[in-house]
DNA sequence: AGTTATAATGTAATCATTACAAATTTGACA
DNA sequence: TGTCAAATTTGTAATGATTACATTATAACT
């Protein structure tokens, strides 16, 4: 699928050094597209990287996220989830599931009122309620 | 500004008996529209209601957002912040003096695709960067 | 090889939030 | 007004995600 000297162009590309732990994190989000958290990535690599620690995890991510190859996605209280997809998208969380799904979304026909003489970094847009599974 | 009178009836008609500190919480938010942290609320009411509990601001946050007399608002993953403002708005947190603005959006002209089948129960829109003060 | 910068690790601390049991208040009813 | 059950409040302890930080390991460069 992501081959490992991809994945090497694509972080240093994006200025980070495609250290060992970083690319199976990377991969790992490529992979599974599940908008996992710090802790659920941890769990799944430990087994293939004994050494691993979840402060690196957590530093990667942040790595991540300050070098765009990763954006937070922050649906409620809880845990942060991570998401390689960085292209603008909305989440949908399933109260039921707790699944996490992507939806695509325009903004430009929606009219912000309000926001004139802002400086917009990021937009983030979270909807909650029930998935096509869950909908009884 | 607002009556302890035209308080206790808001409360009683979303079915929430209106003890005094729930009167008193629901009081500051209305009246600083400030988007506070339960511990900003806390910090705010306890010279007045010294014998008020910090579990205490939290089962009124609970009881209020459950009862729809607030939102919570996540923007990031620190605190949740609460608003009694509760029709459907953006907001947007400055990433220098960490203020979170309110703005008027629509978004029934944003087209989503990707979610026939999920039944919606709530949307948030958070926005990140630099409010008009902060520009530099 | 030696030197320096960068990354990874482990542990302890932080901090918001929750769990829970005890105390207090409220409101209905006798 | 007194009684009693239900609801609310309180204080403390626990939880759990995240961070701080000092140490160790790895990589890059001379
Ligand atoms: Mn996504
Ligand atoms: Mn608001
Ligand atoms: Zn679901
Ligand atoms: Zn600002």
């Amino acid at each position: 699928m992501y081959s490992i000297d991809k994945l090497k162009e694509y972080l240093e590309n994006k200025d980070v050094k495609p250290s060992y732990p970083r690319l199976k994190v990377l991969e790992y989000l490529l992979r599974y597209q599940n908008h996992p958290t710090a802790d659920q990535i941890y769990n799944a690599l430990v087994n293939e990287i004994p050494t691993l620690s979840k402060t690196t995890v957590y530093n990667t991510l942040h790595r991540f996220v300050e070098s765009k190859v990763a954006t937070p996605v922050c649906v409620d209280g809880g845990e942060t989830h991570y998401d390689a997809t960085v292209n603008e998208h909305g989440h949908f969380k399933c109260q039921i599931c707790k699944k996490i799904f992507d939806f695509d979304i325009d903004l430009e026909k929606a009219c912000e009122k309000g926001l004139t003489g802002f400086e917009i970094l990021n937009r983030s847009i979270n909807y909650k309620g029930f998935c096509p599974n869950c909908v009884e």
